[in-house]
RNA sequence: GCCAAAGUGGCGGAACUGGUAGACGCGCUGGACUCAAAAUCCAGUGGGCGCAAGCUCGUGUGGGUUCGAGUCCCACCUUUGGUACCA
C-alpha cells in the first residue's frame, strides 16, 4: 500500500467532523486547558503558509493536552468587521456581508484541510448580531460607568476615505497616497486612562514574553514628577508646568507652552500678538506627522511675557513652540537647556541662556548633559540647597519644598491616552445610543441594534457614516420623545476585545457568558499570535476584561495567562511575504502538493516558533520522506499486508524510544517543536535501520507523532487494529531508568584541547574517570614527560588535564 | 536617538545550569538497485595542511574571566522588531 496523503486526509477530516471528535465538553470534572489563536480577519487574498504557523502550534498543543487527559477548549472564529470589505463595497456595491461570507467560507475550508482540531460548533463571527449584541452590551456598561464619553477630538481625518484614522494607520495611508489632516470631530472616547495603573501593575501577574510586557509598559508610559506653578508677571493666573526633573529647577531659564495652550494668545504682549497668532495658526495646519515626525528643527515664538522662577526669583521668558504637546502633562514645560536635549536645541536656536545645575563632564554650552547619575550644583537659595545631592534625594527635597510653599504638587503622568472609539463607517457595530431633541442621550436597550440595509456605502460629505442617510433607521420615537440614533460605529478592535469569552458559551442568549462556565474555562492558558498585536489589541482587551471583572462578569483579573508570539515566516527570498513582491506561498498550493501533515510538520521544523525564518519549498521534501518512512514502518515497500510484530524492541531501541518520549514531551510543553520533530526523526531512523516492526515501538511513534501529523497517525493506528481515534489515546510515559544512558562517552582534554575519549559506566567516579583517561592512548602521549598541574573531572562528561609545558 | 532580541557550515537550524561545536533536515559528492529514470538504500560532507595516523584554525569583531567560553563580563560592528520631541 502506498501512502496516499490526500485520501487519508479526506477520510479523517470527514470522520472527525461526523463524530465531533474535538467538541469540548462542559464536564467540569476534568482539568481544563484553553488554547487560543488570535482569530483572523477573513481577507480576500486567502491564507498563506505564514498564517498557518501559529494555528499549527496551538493545534499541536491542543492535541497533546487531550492525550494528557485535559478537557481542551480550542476554538476558531472570525474578526469580520473591517475596512477592506467596506472599501470593496464602496467600489463595487457588493454588500460587505457577502464579501465576508465568501472569505469566511474559504478560510474555514483551508483551516479544515489542515486538519486543525477546532471545536467548530463554537465558531463565532463578530458581525453576527447574536455576537455583537454583547459587544454593544459591553459598550453600554462602559457608558453607564462613565467610561465612554463624547468629546471633540482632533482626529486624523482622511479626505479621500472620509474616515478618521488611528495614529498607527496614518503612516500606512500616507504611504498609499492619501491625504491626512487634523480636524476636530465629535467622537466617542473610552476612558482607558482610568485603568492605566492596573494595566501596568497587573502585567506582573501574567506569563508573557518580557519584550511584550516592556512594550506595554512603554506605551502606558508612567512617569513620576512634579507640577510646578510659575507666577506670571502682569497676569493674575499662574502657569503650571509638569516636570520629572524638579532637581533642575535652578537651571530653568525659560518656559515653553504649546500653541493650543489656553494662555497662548493671552500671554502675547501687543508687539508680539501678530507673530504669536500667525504661529498658532501655522501649528494648527500641520498634521500630527509633521509636528511629531522627522521634523527635528525647532520652531517657536516669544510671547513677550515673563514668569517667576520660584527657586531663584528670576523672570523667565515664556515662549510658544509646537514641540510641546498639548495632550501631555499641562501643555507647558520649564526648560532646562543644560540638561535636556530638546531644551538645549531650542535655547541654541533662539539664543536663550544655558545654566549648569548638574555637574557635567563637559561644557554645557557645547553639548547637553542629560545624565541623572551626577550631583547638583549651583542650586541653592535662602531657604533650600540641593547642591551635592544625587537625583533621587534632590528630587524629593525639591518636591517637598515646593509642596510646602504651595508652589507645586507631586504628580504621576501617563503617556497613555483615552481611546477614540468611533468610526464613520458602515461595516461596524452600531453604537447603541439615542440622541433626543433636548440634547439628552439614552442607551438603546433593545439589543442587538442591527445595521440597516443601505444602497451606497460612501460616508456622507459631513463625515458622518452612511447610516446618517437611512432615515427609517435613523429617526424614531419612544416614551422619552423623538430621537436620532448615533451614526458612529465601533472600531474593528471592539469585537476582538472579548471574543475569547464568547467561545466559552457561544449560544447563550441570556448572558455574555454563563458564570459557572466562565469560572471553569478562564483564563486562557495559552494565547498564540503575531507580535504586531503586542500593544493595541492586547491592551484594549485587557482594559475591557478589567472592566468586566469590576462588573463581576468575569472572575479573573487578566484574560491571557500565557502569551506567545510566533515569528513571521518570510518568503523564499528572505523578504516579508507580500503580493507586491510576488513571494507569497499560498496555503492551498503547498497543501495540494505535500499534504496537511507535511505542511504542519514542516512549518514547525523550520526553526524555533518565536523566530523569523524564511520558507524553503525544497526543505519540505525532507519531511515528506520522513512521513513515508513512518508509513513504511507499518507498510513495507510493495507490501499487501501491514507488518507488525509483538516482539519487544531490542534494549538499544527501547532506550532510544524512552529518550524520545522524554524529549518530545518536554519539548512540546515548551513549544520547542523543531527539536521534538528532530527527535522523532532520530527514533524512526533507528527503527528503520534496525528493521524493527515491534508494535510497542511503532505505536509509541504514532502517539508521539499524532499531535503533529494527525492524519497519518490516525490511519496507521487504525491499521494496527484500533477502532478508537488516536486523539483519545493516553500519552506514553517514559521510564527514567531507560531514558538515561548507562554507558557514557567521556571526552578527554589536555589543556582544554580534545585529545581523546573513552567509554565508561554512567555512575563512574571522578577518580576512576581520571585513571581511565590517563590510559587512553591518544591522551597518554600528551601527558608523557609533562607535569600535571590540575586534574578536572566532570561526571558523565569529561576529564581535563592541565599540564605545565616543559 | 532610545528600548528589546539576535549574529554558528553552501542553506534552515542543534548544543541541559560553562564541559566532545555543527544534532535533525535541505543541498552537494560517490556508490547500490534499474535498460533508463523516479523512488529507495548505503557512505561521505566546516576551512587549511597531510598518502595516512594526525595536526591546526574555527560560533560577527577586539579584549577579559576560567583547567575549559557559542554559552559569562567589557567595548565595538551588523541585522531585525518596537518607539519616536511624553518634559
Amino acid at each position: 500500500m502506498k501512502y496516499d496523503f490526500s485520501a487519508l486526509e479526506k477520510k479523517w477530516q470527514a470522520r472527525w467532523a461526523s463524530e465531533q471528535t474535538f467538541a469540548s465538553s462542559d464536564d467540569q470534572e476534568k482539568p481544563k486547558y484553553y488554547v487560543l489563536d488570535m482569530f483572523p480577519y477573513p481577507s480576500g487574498s486567502g491564507l498563506h503558509v505564514g498564517h498557518l504557523e501559529g494555528y499549527t502550534a496551538t493545534d499541536i498543543v491542543a492535541r497533546y493536552k487531550r492525550c494528557r487527559g485535559h478537557n481542551v477548549l480550542h476554538p476558531m472564529g472570525w474578526d469580520a468587521f473591517g475596512l477592506p470589505a467596506e472599501q470593496f463595497a464602496i467600489k463595487t456595491g457588493t454588500h460587505p456581508r457577502l464579501t465576508t461570507e465568501k472569505n469566511v467560507t474559504s478560510f474555514r475550508e483551508t483551516l479544515k484541510s489542515m486538519g486543525f482540531s477546532y471545536d467548530w460548533s463554537r465558531e463565532i463571527n463578530t458581525t453576527d448580531p447574536n455576537y455583537f449584541k454583547w459587544t454593544q452590551w459591553i459598550f453600554l456598561k462602559l457608558y453607564e460607568k462613565g467610561l465612554a464619553y463624547i468629546s471633540e477630538v482632533d482626529v486624523n481625518w482622511c479626505e479621500e476615505l472620509k474616515v478618521v484614522l488611528a495614529n498607527e494607520e496614518v503612516d500606512e495611508k500616507l504611504a498609499d497616497g492619501y491625504t491626512v489632516v487634523r480636524r476636530p470631530l465629535r467622537q466617542w472616547v473610552l476612558k482607558i486612562t482610568a485603568y492605566a495603573e492596573r494595566l501596568l501593575e497587573e502585567l506582573d501577574e501574567v506569563d508573557w514574553p518580557e519584550n511584550v510586557k516592556q512594550m506595554q509598559r512603554n506605551w502606558i508610559g508612567r512617569s513620576e514628577g512634579v507640577e510646578i506653578d510659575f507666577e506670571l508677571r502682569c497676569h493674575r493666573t499662574n502657569l503650571r508646568v509638569y516636570t520629572t526633573r524638579p532637581d533642575t529647577l535652578f537651571g530653568t531659564t525659560y518656559l515653553v507652552i504649546s500653541p493650543e495652550h489656553p494662555m497662548a494668545e493671552k500671554l502675547a504682549i501687543a508687539q508680539q500678538l501678530v507673530e504669536v497668532k500667525r504661529y498658532i495658526e501655522q501649528a494648527r495646519l500641520k498634521t500630527e506627522l509633521e509636528r511629531t515626525g522627522l521634523q527635528k528643527d525647532k520652531t517657536g515664538v516669544f510671547t513677550g511675557s515673563y514668569a517667576i522662577n520660584p527657586a531663584t526669583g528670576e523672570a523667565l521668558p515664556v515662549w510658544i513652540s509646537d514641540f510641546v504637546l498639548t495632550s501631555y502633562g499641562t501643555g507647558a514645560i520649564m526648560s532646562v537647556p543644560a540638561h535636556d536635549s530638546r531644551d538645549w536645541e531650542f535655547a541654541k536656536k533662539f539664543g536663550l541662556p544655558i545654566r549648569e545645575v548638574i555637574k557635567s563632564p563637559h561644557d554645557v554650552e557645547e553639548e547637553v548633559f542629560d545624565g541623572k547619575e551626577s550631583l547638583c550644583v549651583n542650586s541653592s537659595n535662602d531657604e533650600i540647597s540641593i547642591d551635592g545631592l544625587d537625583f533621587k534625594t534632590a528630587f524629593e527635597r525639591m518636591a517637598t519644598w515646593l509642596e510646602s510653599k504651595g508652589k507645586g504638587k507631586r504628580k504621576v503622568n501617563y503617556k497613555l491616552r483615552d481611546w477614540v472609539f468611533s468610526r464613520q463607517r458602515y461595516w461596524g457595530e452600531p453604537i447603541p445610543i439615542k440622541h433626543y431633541d433636548d440634547g439628552s442621550m439614552r442607551p438603546e436597550t433593545a439589543l442587538p441594534l442591527t445595521l440597516p440595509e443601505v444602497e451606497a456605502y460612501h460616508p456622507t460629505s459631513t463625515g458622518e457614516s452612511p447610516l446618517a442617510n437611512i432615515e427609517e433607521w435613523l429617526y424614531g420615537e419612544d416614551e422619552h420623545g423623538a430621537f436620532r440614533r448615533e451614526t458612529n460605529t465601533m472600531p474593528q478592535w471592539a469585537g476582538s476585545c472579548w471574543y475569547y469569552l464568547r467561545f466559552i458559551d457561544p449560544e447563550n442568549s441570556e448572558a455574555l457568558v454563563d458564570p459557572s462556565r466562565e469560572k471553569y474555562w478562564m483564563n486562557v492558558d495559552l494565547y498564540i499570535g503575531g507580535a504586531e498585536h503586542a500593544v493595541l489589541h492586547l491592551l484594549y482587551s485587557r482594559f475591557w476584561h478589567k472592566v468586566l471583572y469590576d462588573l463581576g462578569v468575569v472572575s479573573t483579573k487578566e484574560p491571557f495567562q500565557r502569551l506567545f508570539n510566533q515569528g513571521m515566516i518570510l518568503g523564499e527570498d528572505g523578504e516579508k511575504m507580500s503580493k507586491s513582491r510576488g513571494n507569497v506561498i499560498p496555503a492551498d498550493h503547498v497543501l495540494n502538493s505535500y499534504g496537511a501533515d507535511a505542511v504542519r510538520l514542516y512549518e514547525m521544523f523550520l526553526g524555533p516558533l518565536e523566530q523569523v525564518k524564511p520558507w524553503n519549498t525544497h526543505g519540505i521534501e525532507g519531511i515528506s520522506r520522513f512521513l513515508n518512512k513512518v508509513w513504511r514502518l507499518v507498510w513495507p515497500e510493495n507490501a499487501e499486508e501491514p507488518r507488525v510484530s509483538d516482539d519487544k524492541p531490542s534494549d538499544t531501541l527501547l532506550k532510544r524510544m524512552h529518550k524520545a518520549i522524554k524529549k518530545v514531551s518536554e519539548d512540546t510543553e515548551q513549544l520547542k517543536f523543531n527539536t521534538a520533530i528532530s527527535e522523532m526523526m532520530v527514533l524512526v531512523n533507528e527503527l528503520t535501520r534496525a528493521g524493527c516492526y515491534s508494535r510497542e515501538a511503532v505505536e509509541t511513534v504514532l502517539v508521539l507523532l499524532s499531535p503533529f501529523a494527525p492524519h497519518l497517525a490516525e490511519e496507521l493506528w487504525q491499521t494496527l487494529g484500533h477502532s478508537e481515534s488516536i486523539s483519545g489515546t493516553a500519552w506514553p510515559e517514559f521510564d527514567a531508568k531507560l531514558a538515561a544512558d548507562d554507558v557514557v562517552t567521556i571526552a578527554v582534554q589536555v589543556n582544554g584541547k580534545l585529545r581523546g575519549a573513552f567509554e565508561a559506566p554512567a555512575g563512574c567516579s571522578k577518580e576512576e574517570m581520571i585513571e581511565a583517561a590517563r590510559k587512553v592512548e591518544s591522551v597518554a602521549k600528551f601527558l608523557e614527560g609533562q607535569s600535571i598541574v590540575k586534574e578536572i573531572a566532570v561526571p558523565g562528561k569529561l576529564v581535563n588535564f592541565a599540564v605545565k609545558l616543559q
